[in-house]
DNA sequence: AGTTAGCACTCTTGCCACGAGAGTGCTAAT
DNA sequence: ATTAGCACTCTCGTGGCAAGAGTGCTAACT
């Protein structure tokens, strides 16, 4: 589609206008890449280029910047994405296992990782699981009329919830209840326990309405809570050294729903997927781009991650952060929360 | 200390200037107000209040800007705290009740609602009790050689973590651990843990190991975690016009640690405390004021919440809002969590 | 044909001057 | 004690101007 010549000169000015920020100019690229031609060949490739929709001038007399379709096909032809190097990914690994063994906890780190890794915004979700099933149910009294219920769902969740009873309670009703409904409830879903056909006692049934609440809650969950780090690097960025900019941006990152903006739910089910610029469905995300990865289980967690960021960024890093730290977090999720997957890849 | 006209004068100004955020000259409140004097009188009065320090000159020949020790006379002295309007008290009661029953889901809506009120950033940190007691304890197995171990503590936390065990373990053995650790360390602390005498098999080493590192992370826990809300009201003022305001703020709130640029260990046990300006012990909240309340149960649980944003602010309604969040948070707490503290007081 | 030197032209950016506007401090009169 | 009046100061927005960087085009060179 491009001649070689033109495809190299591309990579330059993007490489270039990653790196620095300012547009950049014909005489600036030979000097800067000792090049064998003079400037004046050099602007007779960039206005092919710019013909093409590959590059645009701000105005005349301004260098040149790469346009989203510049971007693409770098993503898509130029850019040889290699591996993360070997102390990279140590870095990485390092950092997560400071992590507790908390699920949330490793998903904010991994955000937090992301983030820091490609210096710009990183959005991790909270995975949900398929219908999750009750394993334990515990009650616990903390006053005469209140408890504490806990509920341990399959692949190591735990979910709490007070509960007011309309009456004092004693602690063997209490234990009785518990009894009773770990014996009726357990392995079910939410689902389950709405059609359940168990001969309930009133106490029962009202514990049994917070389970079942809980659970469908806990079901729904998922791409709607998310972890959003390093808003910081983005506003760094010499394209917001405006206020106004900067003000749009964050609204963007922090009012509004993320999870909206990023279309979590029509990735591809593996692998990394790049939006550019007007590429995103969003109009207020037309000038910048997302890297997005989903990550999980074979058993059906699934959750999330992506980098947000401008239009100029370093794809190739980026796209090799995102896919390292996206099956770094599977693997984990894997070994310690949903080991009787079907299928284990250890 | 100062005569009657001058304060009701510094008076207008402070309101003038908290309102508009522009320095307000003699001539410009001479017409806002109605005076019954003329400019020039008033800039007579200007000039005292100025030798005295309570306003200043951004430099010559522009209005006049209260001091720090302007708005300290101002708070001291001149504002009187009016109780919140009923509706306002209704509006956040009724936010309040959105909430789930997880006490971190309460902290974050105090920060949340909290900001909102005062149009400025909220901190509001977890609460800390004292030394928490273990009330029960329960292993779930989720594979053979791992198990969840979940922790009820007293005041209705939970707290969880996955067990590698190293090698398989029958369900029996962990039924018989789990009873024989409730049996051993219900009602205990951390440190009772530590120092317990109990005949303990290997496996039942292990998970106890695990316990008392989890409380005494709980009881480390609390001022250290806090939620933060409402970057983007204090952003948005004015002052913050320029990029470079806006990252030094945007660092101050979220790089650093708040709860070390917060006296929250040094305030008075109860009621709220304001640190206007200079008054703050770090060099970098100089241009910032913070107030801030303790709030918590007589049971023991105790955090603290504070609102930051500049200087001009508006102290008598920041005051009141902090006051009825705190107290409103103390009581949910008490009600909900603590019931059993020694002087309950409904 | 591809490459290059040269040149006129354009557009941004920083700088300086300038005038309007707002505010002050002081003096003298009420 | 208050006020009118006035000279003075400082900010802020505007417009002009020169420097710098970059472009597009043409004509010459290999």
């Amino acid at each position: 589609m491009l001649t070689d010549r033109r495809s190299q000169l591309l990579s330059l000015i993007i490489g270039e206008y990653v790196d620095t920020a300012i547009p950049v100019g014909s005489d600036a690229i030979v000097r800067r890449f000792d090049l064998p031609f003079s400037s004046a060949t050099i602007r007779n490739e960039m206005a092919r280029l710019e013909e093409e929709g590959f590059i645009s001038h701000p105005h005349t007399s301004a260098g040149r910047v790469p346009s989203d379709k510049g971007y693409r096909y770098y993503v898509e032809m130029l850019m040889q994405e290699r591996d993360l190097p070997q102390d990279a990914k140590q870095t990485i690994r390092h950092q997560f296992h400071q992590a507790g063994r908390e699920e949330d906890e490793w998903v904010h780190l991994a955000a937090a990782v992301l983030a820091r890794s490609v210096e710009n915004a990183a959005v991790v979700t909270v995975p949900r699981t398929a219908a999750s099933r009750l394993k334990r149910l515990e009650l616990v009294a903390i006053q005469d009329t209140a408890a504490l219920l806990v509920l341990v769902l399959q692949q190591a969740r735990v979910k709490q919830q007070v509960l007011i009873f309309p009456e004092p309670i004693a602690a063997e009703t209490l234990s009785a209840i518990t009894m009773h409904l770990n014996a009726e409830f357990c392995g079910h879903t939410a689902a389950d326990i709405v059609h359940s056909q168990a001969q309930l006692t009133q106490m029962e049934w009202l514990v049994a309405t917070a389970v079942r609440e809980i659970m469908a809650a806990a079901d729904r969950g998922g791409y709607d809570e998310a972890y959003l780090e390093g808003v910081r690097n983005v506003l760094q960025k010499p394209e917001f050294a405006t206020s106004e900019k900067m003000l749009s941006i964050l609204d963007l990152l922090e009012q509004r729903n993320l999870t909206k903006l990023i279309p979590f739910r029509e990735i591809s089910t593996d692998g990394v997927t790049v939006m550019i610029g007007a590429e995103n469905e969003d109009d207020l995300m037309h000038d910048y781009s997302v890297v997005v990865s989903p990550y999980g289980t074979p058993g059906g967690i699934s959750g999330a991650m992506a980098v947000v960021g401008p239009t100029r960024m370093r794809y190739g890093q980026t796209i090799s952060t995102v896919r390292f730290i996206a099956d770094l977090m599977s693997e984990m999720l894997t070994t310690y929360y949903d080991p009787d997957a079907p299928v284990g890849e250890k």
